[in-house]
DNA sequence: GTGAAAGCGCTAACAC
DNA sequence: GTGTTAGCGCTTTCAC
């Protein structure tokens, strides 16, 4: 029981390459070497200090790294909602993409609040190699303001005009296209819209290509969370829509609840289209309609643009990715006459 | 191509402390001074240079203050798979309460792969002031290898024994009390369990507190995801199972499509029960029956417990946290029982 | 109050 | 092949 600090890292200083160099008797130079895969070195010194640093349970500092090496190996995400569907899926992918080309990745939650996203990618600007702005919700003179040119950057699921940085986005548009599509082919005229945060640029790009094809909707400001499509559902019976557009799944989800107690049939009396396409979607009943995002698709992309940014293969790409509808039970023909007998009085707040 | 590296970082080299210094006129340790906010500054000279150092567009380099400060602000923590709703919002609530106190969160994505995970919990576990492990899925004896005695460290969301580090967890087992109290009273006595992965130690409690009270309960081994639900539901009805506990949401998710199909009406028929309390349970059809696990608060005493930690508070903490049962829809009388002849079965017609 | 100097732990020329 | 020597950008005694 005397002082054992040998086998893993004891409790007190941490080991460094000097205490292994000194115990290994080379130098710091050569412990560098070995533990960097350098083929350079004498196989007896080599197999020695890997031993040594083995048994002493040395790590070599991340941090120490990056300073000599000008580059940490860690890139920052910052995102407005983790606990929303669809970011923890586009996260996941990049976390691990990135993982594979040993990057790490910081993920900084912003909780929907602008000002608190610009603090948070200035804040992590100063700790990595590279930068996602994934949905940023900032408005384009701020982001300008803090995003620092010369520091990698991809901005992702959102369109800045003139492009700040790379980007990899998704066409929304096309998307709205195709639930009009469909839902003109069910016969539905009359449609509403509940959209999106007002900061929300898909919901821009939506709302857009909603109202050039279909200039006569209803549309009703909602949000993005259930809660919110709950309390907007009402309002879109009652402007008697056959077909109701949600800014995105979880506000589906909420639609449809809404229109399950008031008695409204789905897809029967009124059809509930959604955007994401949230694993979810497909365990609600009746199964959802919607726009499948390729969230993975958006992930593992962004570190490939952001990657050869980093690799200095300059030129800021601009990659689109395609949505594609799913159909599923909560769209059907459009029922014969537009409106229904139900009484819809209250609305709940917020 | 002169050199034109004053106003905002330009495309070269980045600005540091020393050219800051030099265009203010003092030396690099009263710009460190200023910036790190000590008032022992002449207020001319503090004036100076924080002017120049916001034209320059001055960022100190997290990298260069970890290592000189022997700290680095940053914490890293891994999970099984991001995609699952209950990880986000522990990484959620925890990157947010870790970041109110300036730190920043490195996540790391297994993707349920042990293997992966002690890779991961090494890779980060060099460019960390702390670490926290959030339901790790690696055996005990590799968990033992790859933990950094000296770095702080808190498990959540799985009891060690022997305590390995601190950790935060919730005592399943009494949820799974809860919930066979629940359907005792409402007269279950055919009862299956859809169990989740065997590496998962929820799982184990969850499995132990029920074989505990309910030793001849159906046990079927099934998984953690919704698929695997639907898959196993049918041989839980076969079984004449009145009452289906899930080991989650998700699963929870897959029985209820699965019993559907298969025209069991729930609750009338069979009653479903899941764990977690995901947002989804509120909007599935009929609403879930879950045992809520406080995720937000599981994410936050974390970063406490670290927090301790990191503050040199020593003794490794051991916080439990209760969960608590919602009953929504999916569970209801068992069949056969006085006073349930009603069908609860107001589908929507599809 | 302010500057000079010595590191933090590591890597990378550059000698030998 | 291997050691020596400079740094990477910052903080922090310690003199002045």
């Amino acid at each position: 029981m005397s002082a054992k600090r040998d086998s893993s890292g004891a409790g007190g200083r941490r080991v460094t390459i000097a205490d292994v160099a000194r115990k290994a008797g080379v130098s710091r130079a050569t412990v560098s070497r070995v533990l960097n895969g350098q083929d350079t070195v004498d196989p007896v010194l080599a197999g020695r200090v890997r031993q040594v640093s083995r048994r002493l349970g040395y790590h070599p500092s991340a941090i120490a790294q990056g300073l000599a090496r000008g580059a940490s190996h860690t890139i920052g995400v910052v995102v407005p909602d983790l606990a929303n569907p669809f970011f923890p899926e586009v996260v996941k992918a990049l976390t691990v993409a990135a993982g594979k080309d040993g990057f790490s990745v910081v993920v900084a939650d912003s909780d929907e609040d602008p000002e608190a996203e610009l603090r948070l990618i200035q804040d992590v600007s100063r700790r990595v190699d590279g930068l996602v702005l994934c949905s940023p919700r900032a408005g384009i003179a701020d982001l300008r303001r803090v995003v620092r040119k010369g520091l990698p950057t991809v901005c992702t699921n959102r369109m800045v005009d003139p492009p700040l940085t790379a980007s990899v986005t998704i066409d929304s548009g096309r998307g709205m296209q195709a639930v009009i599509r469909h839902l003109a082919e069910l016969g539905h005229r009359r449609i509403a819209y509940l959209a999106g945060p007002p900061s929300s640029s898909s919901n821009a790009d939506r709302l857009g290509a909603l109202e050039r094809s279909l200039p006569d909707a209803v549309v009703i400001p909602t949000g993005s969370k259930s809660q919110e499509g709950y309390a907007s559902a009402a309002a879109a019976a009652e402007a008697g829509a056959t077909a109701v557009i949600c800014f995105n799944d979880l506000v589906a989800f909420g639609a449809l609840a809404r229109l399950r107690t008031l008695g409204v049939a789905v897809p029967a009396e009124v059809s509930v289209v959604g955007f994401d396409d949230i694993p979810a979607a497909d365990f609600v009943h009746p199964t959802l309609t919607t726009v499948r995002l390729p969230k993975a698709e958006l992930g593992r992309t962004s570190w490939e643009v952001l990657r050869d940014q980093l690799g200095g293969h300059g030129a800021s790409a601009s990659v689109r990715l395609e949505p594609t509808l799913v159909v599923r039970e909560s769209t059907g023909k459009a029922a014969g006459v537009a409106g229904n007998a139900v009484a819809v009085g209250e609305r709940a707040g917020s």
